[in-house]
DNA sequence: CTAACTACCTGAACGC
DNA sequence: TGCGTTCAGGTAGTTA
């Protein structure tokens, strides 16, 4: 089902007459997910018949993709997989501001932020990606060692992999402060800073916190994954683009609870939302409601 | 293992 | 107007 908030988020952020364009900008699991959604029935069964990344991209080499079929697009948190032939596969990282977009559709055209292209067998897929965060590489399939973050990457939190217990287990373990714990992807898969303080705000815990006993663990394990699957059904809209171009909240006020909203009231006990900085990220809670 | 730090990048927002 | 500074944050690398 199409969001209507996320149409209505992309429509206003452009300007008039410009064409539309997918949804860009801080892409954790769920931006992810709605990528792959909407490229899968594109891609599947096409073959690449040419790929080139530009100079200044510091890129794996992608020649081994050409001549193969794209058999299926996968995602593990915030990587998006492309699987050709079988044998290969193609490793997209977003990074902070990449996107994939097919050549035409919502009157795409080239710009100066395309980093690479894939010539298919009935058009392009162009990578853009403004601030050059993201990575892209050809692999041979399953063979992660030449992506550190991707090779240790903690279970799908929407997958039964992602086990309360176990979770429980390695918070107990860790001296880490749990906001780091989880933007370390290893625990968990796909979070990352918008949703971290979501989830964080959703179960109660401080950010800063170092020991998460068995029942907040809970609490955390459960808010991750009802956060990201709302963010999902929302096609991983933020709300952040909206407010920058509008200058206004708008009326979407339910989606973000914390993120981008220091100095408004809590929803939850009214309170001021504060923002600090923690493991060197922006980080907005309420003082209130998670206490240490 | 962990923390702290730097680097990579660019554009928007902000301060004067 | 214009210029300088800060911020945004995912990943990788270094150092202590």
């Amino acid at each position: 089902m199409v969001s209507l908030i996320g149409t209505l988020a992309r429509v206003l952020k452009e300007p008039v007459g410009s064409p539309r364009h997918h949804a860009n900008g801080m892409p954790e699991l769920p931006e992810v997910e709605s990528v792959r959604r909407q490229l899968r029935p594109r891609l599947v069964g096409r073959r690449v018949v040419a790929a080139t990344a530009h100079p200044q991209a510091r890129m794996g080499p992608l020649e081994p993709a050409v001549g193969r079929v794209v058999g299926e697009v996968a995602r593990r948190g915030k990587y998006l997989l492309i699987d050709l032939d079988g044998t290969h596969e193609l490793v997209v990282n977003l990074g902070m501001t990449g996107s994939l977009r097919l050549r035409g559709q919502d009157g795409w055209q080239p710009d100066a932020y395309v980093r690479a292209t894939l010539t298919l067998d009935d058009g392009e897929l162009d990578f853009r990606d403004v601030r050059r965060f993201g990575r892209l590489a050809v692999v041979t399939a399953g063979d992660h060692a030449s992506i550190p973050m991707l090779a240790q990457l903690g279970p799908e939190p929407l997958s039964a992999e992602f086990d309360v217990a176990v979770f429980a287990a390695r918070l107990a373990r860790t001296r880490m402060a749990v906001k780091p714990f989880l933007l370390a992807q290893r625990a968990v898969a796909g979070v990352g800073n918008i949703y971290a303080d979501e989830a964080l705000w959703a179960a109660r815990i401080n950010p800063k916190a170092r020991r998460v006993g068995r029942e907040r663990a809970a609490r955390l394990h459960g808010a991750i994954r009802a956060v990201l699957a709302e963010a999902i059904e929302r096609e991983g809209t933020t709300f952040r683009d909206y407010q920058m171009v509008n200058g206004q909240p708008g009326g979407f006020g339910d989606a973000l609870a914390v993120y981008g909203r220091a100095g408004r009231a809590c929803r939850r006990c009214a309170q001021p939302l504060r923002k600090i900085e923690v493991g060197g990220r922006g980080t907005t809670y309420c003082p209130s409601c998670q206490r240490r």
